[in-house]
DNA sequence: AGACGCTTGTGAACGTGTGCACAAAGTTGC
DNA sequence: GCAACTTTGTGCACACGTTCACAAGCGTCT
């Protein structure tokens, strides 16, 4: 399955749920496609990859399809999930609730700072980063969460990968580098916020943007 | 300039920060390619978008390249952002420091609940959500975040389009339509953790995955 | 039963992105 | 000043992803 598809999947998950709340038993690719704001073409192709799940002349049956893209994603089973780095993106982390109903369980909570040790989060204690390895293997944890400050997660997905994770989701702004066979993907505030800049910088966004100086008379006119 | 080329100009940017950080002054393509993780082929081509800013035998002047990048994006002028909804996820966008040093300053907090109003956050006092269209307009604000719950993501996008913001990063796990024109990228952990599940399913994963029964028992004993 | 209308699934064309391999161009050493 | 060495910039071939367009298949209506 190509990897452009497996990205789209969770997409056509959500639209599939979102669908499925409001009671619609059966949908087309060009609806299901217009929901996920993706062409229709492509949501089929897509949906080709995992079998012919669709009726002609009537389209897809949401609550099958649904349930066929769980079971590709793996989302039919629990994902034990340990997060490093309890600091304000960690609590946001350990408190978001799209994980649980996705089949993914905060398992534990891990900081190096022994102030925040001990603290409870989300309805679970934070322990030390020490005891890392030791939590991986008893809780069989297979996906680890990166949110600490730049400078520690090339460390602490060295001791992840060392414990046995094999899927690491960066949310630190630095580039790490894992060995083949383990999984890394990153999200990154800022490579997303530059994105945007640089498209805005080549619309109308040049009139919007102000000098550093102006910028900071006019926020103190209005916020101060 | 490619999109997929515009997408790693962050990247190179970070890693020459770094090499600056450390006081290196010249760089080749190989090295600065292994430091951000890709072919040094791919860097090549991506910097030849920029013009030829390399001295051949020698490599890349470090700062004046990061400056030609930082330039190219758009890092050079000062880009004023709101953030809606200040939930977890927004207080830890308010005080993620990545932000100010690459020439993004959040101008704004809004949040509709009326409990949250006037709530200093980050140095910014909180405002409501009414006041947007207003803020938006007084601080010449181009770039949205919103990091509110699923169902008030598309109200808000729309108010922020109808406002005259252009470029929007949405961290709600909705699916959200915007006009032509508009750019809007998004940020999500669950469709993130999905694509990590579906390649840990097919690796030595399934060994690690546990049915939510076992898992559950698991995390008692431990963390209990 | 047969004709008609609708929607899927997919072959084929197109566009974008990647990576090799090398010529061009600069530096260093003698 | 020239030869040897290093590294950039890029033409080209290939792989990947997207979109079109349509045949195949299913349900419905007469």
């Amino acid at each position: 399955m190509p990897e452009a598809t497996v990205a789209r999947l969770p997409l056509y998950l959500r639209a599939l749920t979102t669908l499925a709340e409001r009671g619609v038993a059966t949908v087309s690719s060009e609806e299901l496609a217009a929901s996920a704001g993706v062409n229709s073409a492509k949501l089929r192709k897509d949906l080709s990859y995992l079998g012919s799940y669709g009726t002609r002349g009537v389209g897809y049956e949401v609550d099958f399809l649904r349930h066929q893209i769980t079971r590709e994603i793996g989302l039919t089973q629990d994902w034990a999930v340990v997060i490093v780095g309890i600091g304000n993106l960690g609590h946001a982390l350990a408190n978001y609730g799209g994980f649980a109903s996705r089949g993914f369980r905060i398992a534990a909570l891990v900081d190096a700072d022994p102030g925040r040790v001990g603290e409870e989060v989300a309805g679970l204690k934070v322990r030390h980063a020490d005891e890392l390895e030791q939590i991986v293997q008893d809780l069989g944890i297979a996906i680890g969460v990166v949110a600490t400050p730049a400078r520690a997660a090339q460390l602490v997905c060295d001791r992840l990968v060392a414990a046995g994770v094999t899927s690491i989701l960066n949310f630190a702004p630095a580039i790490v580098q894992v060995p083949e066979g383990v999984d890394l993907r990153k999200v990154d505030l800022s490579t997303e916020m530059q994105i945007l800049a640089y498209h805005e910088q080549r619309k109308n966004g040049a009139a919007l943007a102000l000098t550093a100086e102006q910028a900071a008379e006019l926020a103190e006119a209005v916020n101060g």
